[in-house]
RNA sequence: GGAGGGCUAGUCUAAUUGGUAAGGCAGCGGACUUGAAAUCCGCCGGGUGAUAAGCCCUUCGGGGUUCGAAUCCCCGGCCCUCCGCCA
């Protein structure tokens, strides 16, 4: 949620991030309906006042035991003028809080400008592509000798596109957990999270996963929750509503869960194997942070989600994402993309990003300053540590051998208990 | 699921049984001091003003009664205790 002053005062720059982000600009309607909002409270503040000060004086009549009968028919009259205008004035501002959450955050200036994932700019590569001696397998093909996981079986139990692990296949998403989090844990780093996997609506209207997905969220009808999508939403709303000293920044936090998505909309796309699912799991990083430094917290951020996959091997990329593949609450983020030499493509693992004030605003978490003990809105910042499914992939594809066995990489296999797969 | 108790600003705690939120602590700024402690003064929920004055809002959320609600009534949320059930 953007401030609505700022609205008011900028709505060029508004208009500009609604059209940049593919997102429909209520910014004509929000700045009217603001105007109407103004001129009804100023005309309620002065009723009230009115209201107040006829209140007092009933006050002292009646204390010392005086007639109020007839100054009562006239607070009676500004008490009903009051409640006609307030009505007015909560129609129009339910009007405004609906339409201002469907504004999405202001792309930062480094962002690119463009429409698709097709403008996205990639701004390093590490490492080279596996080389091999032979047709790699994709990952669906290994798993035909291997039986890390079983589909169709899961899909009897639930659905299409729910992972069953078994054997060797479960102990290595186990093992990629624990990796995964000792890794950013190390030295204090990151603190650990293990959150609920179910969030009330209030959180998810706080990172601002509602009002504008909910088709692709699982909602528990009975109680109005939701699966969690991403650790995110539990992990940055634990500050909610809260206000936090200077001294408690920049907060860091990591934590594992699973993560539910309907992906309503996106059948057809990457429907092999373990591409795309409706349940998954991932490492999660969060950072509550200072607003002056959070461009630097979010480099810091990208480093240690790359750092996963440095150490196991891994070939990537980081890609910037240009103004019209952001997400509706962010301001700038980098998609790291992982190879997968048997499917011969980039698979996306993690989403960096720095959604400033955006999200901070909605939760109404801040912190108060040093500089003019005030309060002021903190920044949020996430990204995967990584996912694991696509992890998988890479790793099973990247890492085969030509009788289908697969190489642990040395720095898992402490926490896998075996060197090699077969 | 049943019974009871509770929710007031960062935190703790009041409000003459309906009269318009009082204080303590912590924090921030200043005075005193060689320095610190103690003490004293100011600030210390939010909005709009100009960091003014003034005004308005704020007692978990939403309704209602009333001239006026922290207080009374209704609906909902959360926390605590006990009972029942349960991995």
């Amino acid at each position: 949620m953007l401030d609505i002053k700022f609205i008011m005062e900028n709505s060029e720059i508004v208009k500009a991030a609604c059209k940049n982000k593919n997102e429909q600009d209520n910014v004509d309607k929000i700045i009217d309906l603001n105007r109407m909002r103004k001129i009804y409270t100023a005309e309620r503040d002065e009723l009230r006042r009115q209201l107040n000060e006829i209140s007092a004086e009933i006050g002292e009549i009646a204390k010392k035991g005086g007639d109020i009968s007839s100054i009562k028919v006239k607070a009676k009259e500004i008490s009903e003028q009051v409640k006609s205008v307030e009505e007015e004035l909560s129609i129009v501002e339910k009007e405004l809080d609906r339409l201002v959450l469907t504004v999405p955050n202001i792309p930062d200036s480094s962002v690119p400008v463009g429409f698709s994932e097709d403008d996205n700019k990639t701004i390093r590569i590490i490492g080279e592509p596996q080389k091999f001696d032979f047709v790699p397998k994709n990952h669906i093909q290994l798993n035909e000798k291997l039986h890390l996981f079983e589909l169709e079986r899961a899909a009897k139990i639930t659905g299409s596109f729910f992972p069953l692990f078994t054997g060797k296949g479960a102990k290595l998403v186990r093992s990629l957990v624990n990796f995964m989090l000792d890794i950013h844990t190390a030295d204090g780093k990151y603190y650990e999270i293990f959150p609920p996997f179910l969030v009330n609506r209030d959180s998810m209207l706080g990172t601002a996963q509602l009002p504008k997905l909910e088709e692709d969220m699982y909602r528990v009808e009975q109680e109005d929750y939701f699966l969690i999508p991403t650790g995110e939403v539990p992990m940055t709303n634990l500050y909610r509503g809260e206000k936090l000293s200077e001294d408690d920044l920049p907060i860091y936090y990591c934590g594992y869960s699973a993560c539910f998505r309907r992906e309503a909309g996106s059948y057809g796309k990457d429907t092999k194997g373990l591409m795309r699912l409706h349940q998954f799991d991932k490492v999660e990083l969060v950072k509550i942070v200072h607003p002056d430094n959070s461009y630097d917290e979010l480099e810091g951020l990208l480093h240690d989600a790359e750092k996963i996959l440095d150490l196991l091997g891994i070939h990537y990329r980081v890609r910037v994402l240009c103004t019209g593949d952001l997400t509706f609450a962010s301001a700038k983020t980098y998609d790291i993309e992982i190879w997968a030499p048997g499917t011969e493509k980039w698979l996306e693992v993690s989403s960096v990003s720095n959604l400033t004030d955006f999200q901070a605003r909605r939760m109404n978490t801040r912190f108060r300053s040093s500089k003019d003990n005030k309060l002021h809105y903190v920044h949020t910042l996430n990204g995967s540590g990584v996912a694991i499914p696509r992890l998988i992939i890479s790793l099973l594809e990247t890492y085969q051998n030509s009788d289908g066995a697969i190489e642990i990489p040395e720095i898992l296999q402490d926490y896998f208990g075996a060197e090699k797969i077969e």
